[in-house]
Parts: C-alpha cells; structure tokens; sequence
DNA sequence: CGCATTTAATCCATAATCTGAACTAAAGGT
DNA sequence: ACCTTTAGTTCAGATTATGGATTAAATGCG
C-alpha cells in the first residue's frame, strides 16, 4: 500500500541525491501523479523539503529538486564504553547537528549510575537542538545484547541488564532506546560516514576484537544477536590462552594488550614491528575462516587498527592470499576505516535514521 | 498491493496447516472479506483446495479449511554430481511426485554431454508427472556458482559453464533452470524435509565440506555467492596440507578421503575410531569459528557424517563446550541431518517453491 | 421439534489509493 | 510571437481493502 510506496520513494531520495519528480516516478515505475501525491506527504512530514532545479541550458519546464531534509526529523546516538559516554544527534542527511561525550572509567560502577549519567548526557544532548524532532535512539555496548538488555559486557562488568527496567529508562518518542552491539553499530557507522562499499566485513579493534557484517545495508545480527565475535576465532589450535577461557583465539594474538601503541612503529622499534607482523598473519588467519564463511565484498579494518594499518595490512594481504588464492578469483579488497573512534555512535543514530527511512509512515 | 496480501494468506497456509479464513483473518490481521477474496484467486490459481473441516463437537457454523494444494503447481529439482545425475518434482505440498536417478562419472565428461544426459533425465522425470504444472527449475551443482553459472566445480571439473548457453538448455515455464550450490541446496531440503528448526548451520560432509546457513527460511550466500566454505576455515596454523593448496583447513582433517567407512567403525576398528576423533575435534574447531562470526540456532550435520555421527559428535560437542563456554549461555544443539544423499535435489526443488510461495501472484 | 446462540463466510456500500489521459506551467529555440 | 519540450497537477476511472449487515450452518436448550 502507500506506506510501502513512500519508502520506495524515501530510498530513492536518500539513496539517489536530489531528484525531481519526474525522475522519481522513472526510477519507481509509478507514475507522476503518484510520486506528486507521495512526496506532499514526505513534505509535510518533513521528511524531505524542495529546491529549485540547478540546471541551465535544457530545453522545458525545469522540475523542483526533492532532497532530504535535515531541519525537522533527527536521530539519537549513545554510547556506553569503558572509558568514555557518548552521544550525538544526527539529522536526516547525515550531518551530526549536536555531539558530547565525557570521560568516565565504566569498569568500576554498577550499571544504574552509568545509566543515570548518561540520561544526563543525553538531556544536554538534546538541549543543542530544541528544534528537531528525534525520531528514536539507540545504545551502544560493548558486548552481546538482545531487544532491549545487555546480555553481558565483560569489559564493563555488566550482565543480564533491562535498560527498560531502570528506574528513568531513556525514552524518546515515548518508547525505550534500543540496545546493539557496538561493533556491529560501528559498521553501520562506516557505512554511513565512511567510504566503505555496500558490503563489507567492518572489523572492530578495540578492548576485545568484534565485527559486523553488513549486506545491502542491512546488518548480519545471528539467531542470538551473538553474530560477529572474531576475536575467538580458532587461529591456532592450541595455541596461547586467550581471556575467554580458551586457547589460541584471535583475541590473544590481536588484542588490545599485545599491540603495540603507534608511537613505537614511528619510532622503528623492531619489536614493536614484529608484534605488527604476528598480529597481522594472526588477523589474516581468523579472517580468512571468516571470508570463507561470509564472503564479503571488503574488509575494513576499524577502532585501533587504524593507526596501525600500514604495518597490520601487508601481513593480513600475505595471508589471505596465501589462503584464499586458489578458492576465488580474488581476496576481498582490504581498506582502513574511514571513521574514528565515534563510529559506534554515529552508527547508532545511522540505525534509527535507517529504520525511518525505511518505514516513514510509522512517523506519522 | 494485492501481490503482498496474497503472499502473506499463502505464507500461513504454508506455515501453520490448514487454516479456515476465518483463522487466516485473525493471523493476517486482514478483513474477513479480503481474506475470503484472496483466497478466492489462489483457488483458481490452483494454489490451495478447500476441505471440509474435521471438527467434532463445537458450536457454530464449522469453517473450510483451506490447505496448500498438490495437484497444480510443483517445481523440478536437479543436481548433477560427481557420481550421479539426478531429477525430481516435488509438489507445492512436499510430497516428492516424481524422482530419477542415474549413476554416471561425471570427472570424465566434458559439460556438454553430461547437461545433455540431465536434460533427458528432466524430460522422463517431468513426462510421470505430466497433469502438474512445472512453476520452474533449479539445479544444484558441487562448486561456486552465480546466477546462470557454475563458475568453478572442482570435483566436477568445470569452469565459467553459462547453462543457458548451452544448445539446448533446460528451460521450465520459458525460464532456464537457476544454478545454486549443492551444499546451500542441502540446508534448504533439511529445512523442508528434515526436522532441523528454523535456523541452523548445514555441514554437508560430500567430496569436500560445505556449509549452508539458513536463516529465517533463508539463505547466506555471500557478496560472491561463495558463502559457506567451511572446508577451508583455519583449525590449526601450519597443519597438514589440503587440496586447496594452503595448510590446516578442515578438509585436511576431515574430508571424505580421511574419513572411516562406517563398516570399520561397526568392526570397532580402533584407527577408525582414532580417525573420528581427529576429525570431530577439528570439526568442532571450525564450527566453533563458524558459531562465533554467524551465531547459527543449531549445527546440523549431513551427507557421509550421517552416519558418522554417533563417534564424530561427542568429540565435537567437547570442543565446542570448552571454546564457546565462557562466551554464550548454551551452545548450539548439534544434530544428525534427517535427510538422505537426496538433500541437494530436493532443497532444489524446494527453492523454486519457496519462490512461489513468497511471490504467488507472479504465476498468473 | 423449534428456536436462540454461536461462529463462518459473503454481500454491499464506502473509502483509500494508484493509474492514465488531458491540461496547465515554465523553460528554450526559431 | 509561437512551437517544442519537459515538469507537474487536475480529474475521472479502476482496483482493492474496510466495516457493517446479512445469510449459512452448526450446537444447545426448552
């Protein structure tokens, strides 16, 4: 019905540029009269706003250019991490219209107080930009999650936490903010705010090491929401103890601990090099299992491994090409993030924005 | 429009047994009245059949029960293998109307003859069955595929076949036969014909070891279409070498040529039992890499592990428990396929239905 | 045995929405 | 000025879902 028509228009509209409505109804298939009745609709939603035609020298009436608008309709990003709270408020194309975050050490509070400052937080947040209408939130976490708790977090401590059962549970639009893993929310990030393609592997290199699968803008999340945990990914079997309990994960060869700040590599240290090297054919072990299993079209490495990509990256290359070269025409393309260490929030605000963009009727 | 209401009335038909339309309404959420006019069109669509409902001692005028119907529509499965060709037809009901068998060495033919051999096996196949009407075909093939092409089957030993670039190709309904791979197909038949639930990992233990994820009724399949490589996820670093070339995948340790017969294992063979150890425990180091990046509902292990699998599972299920313990509440339940070597045929019918399942109103 | 009750399904008038043709609007070319 | 070209709207018509009333077919009770 019409609700599934306007997000077909809506996606051309955010995917395509600006278009006229003459375009729009070539690219839908529906007709003009349709796509006039259907952008009224977006317009007094807010959801998009006009423009006059920049075109010059073309022959007939000049159409009125349909873009999104970012003056009425924006999401809300947060973030929970070990060291830090983050929000941020993302408007409808994509421009970051308010931003904060302070400096907390998570690892030693319970998690209502957190909460509690980061119901302050984004308050604050909120108050930069009185005139938005924010559609939803979101919460990042680092750890696995479900619905709208924290299964467990062990980098904070948290397990099993209802984010709705809080006391002042976050509310936007009168419903709860959604809770996602953080890696997962810092591909959506890069897909939004980087320069990665459609599909892609974004590989999360922080306290622990995640990743999110992204396919046609759509997020890999497993039967549990459990999907994406590289970092125990056999690498050797029987290999050095791993945190988890386990032997020779990925986590033990590439985590945090064990790689070296970017200093060192400026300075040439040689084992600071050496370190880079048995991380990188580590990282090229686990993520050759996990081509072979996903195929994705690219990897992009993220969160610490960004500043470490040169040395990290030629080792990786070696060997997924080693692995790989006989089982498919090519490795999949290996590129740097694009995004900082925000990418989970802005993520997080790309969630929501996704699920209007995808649903405009439900905004009213 | 009308084309999503009928797919959404057909989809409860299929799902939860026969249904009266007024059940269907209260399921759809739909008005009595539409749901009646749309069961309407699927009857003359020959897609379900009224019965007479089969209830005893209740108040109230009793219901027809509406039921997906068999004697119309049904779809053409085939496979080509490395020992064998195969045909089937299968009706919109699951019953398997017709089925071939031919055994044939197919590493010693080019693709030609042996399409040509497959194409007279679909005709005998379809002329049992000549009152249905074939709503399209599809083909499972052991190797990478895309589109209307195998792209490599090693087994096989074919590269870059178009199927429809053949003389004479296998068409259903105007449309040539869709390839897919063998091992995606075997997670869709055990869906459909097995007992697996809803989402679960298929492991198809043949001439090398795939893997299929099925998820929500549907299939991963890659940027690439080369998802699901379990045979070549890393289960120890510099270990023996594979076929592919590299060192320590799966199939080294547990490919068919290293597998016991299940006669040796009934002898209590102590080296066939040795042999199933080494290779459930590196099979439970691969799936344990495969349940940390895809997080499937279940394991189900099929093809020649069948009836492996009362010596291969408890090695398994040790590994997994010791490398996924810390990391997930449970991990997930590992079972024995309820399907046959006939698995790839019939998922291969079962994609086409579940086409027409989802997309009723494209048959006219 | 007849009638109220209950549930299933259809009939019919109404409302929403997409379509297609005709029409108006706004530009460039001659 | 006037024709051509392209954009967008108006208006009648067709399709399809909705909601209430009606008919159909069973059970239970007097």
């Amino acid at each position: 019905m019409r609700a599934r028509n306007l997000a077909l228009v809506l996606g051309e509209v955010a995917g395509g540029g600006p278009l006229t409505r003459a375009a729009l109804a070539e690219l839908t298939g529906l007709t003009k009269t349709t796509v006039s009745s259907l952008v009224a609709d977006l317009l007094s939603a807010g959801l998009v706003a006009e423009a006059p035609a920049a075109r010059a020298g073309e022959r007939g009436r000049p159409g009125v250019e349909v873009r999104l608008s970012g003056e009425h309709v924006a999401a809300l990003g947060l973030e929970v991490n070990v060291g830090y709270l983050a929000a941020c408020v993302v408007d409808l194309t994509g421009t970051v219209r308010a931003r904060r975050t302070v400096r907390a050490d998570n690892r030693a509070s319970r998690p209502e107080p957190v909460l509690a400052a980061l119901h302050r937080l984004a308050d604050e947040t909120l108050a930069d930009v009185p005139s938005l209408r924010i559609a939803g939130a979101v919460l990042a976490v680092p750890g696995t999650v479900g619905e709208d708790r924290v299964h467990h977090a062990p980098h904070l401590g948290w397990r099993d936490v209802r984010i709705t059962d809080l006391t002042d549970p976050i509310r936007v639009a009168d419903r709860p903010a959604a809770v996602e893993n953080e890696a997962n929310l810092a591909a959506l990030g890069e897909l939004e705010f980087g320069s990665a393609p459609r599909d892609f592997l974004y590989v999360s290199g922080e306290t622990g090491v995640g990743a999110g699968l992204v396919r046609d803008g759509g997020l890999l999340r497993g039967a549990t929401g459990l999907a994406g945990e590289l970092g125990h990914v056999v690498v050797a079997d029987g290999g050095p103890a791993c945190r988890c309990g386990s032997r020779g994960c990925l986590e033990a060869y590439a985590g945090q601990d064990v790689l070296p700040g970017p200093a060192a590599l400026a300075a040439d240290d040689p084992g600071a090099a050496a370190a880079c090297a048995r991380a990188g054919r580590a990282l090229g072990l686990a993520l050759s299992s996990a081509v072979n299993l996903l195929d994705p079209g690219a990897i992009v490495l993220g969160g610490r491994y960004v500043p470490l990509f040169p040395w990290l990256a030629p080792h990786v290359r070696a060997v997924l090409d080693e692995r790989l070269g006989a089982l498919r025409p090519a490795p999949p393309v290996l590129l740097p993030a694009a995004t900082g260490p925000d990418a989970a929030v802005l993520g997080a605000a790309a969630r929501v924005l996704r699920r209007v963009l995808a649903d405009p009727a439900s905004l009213g």
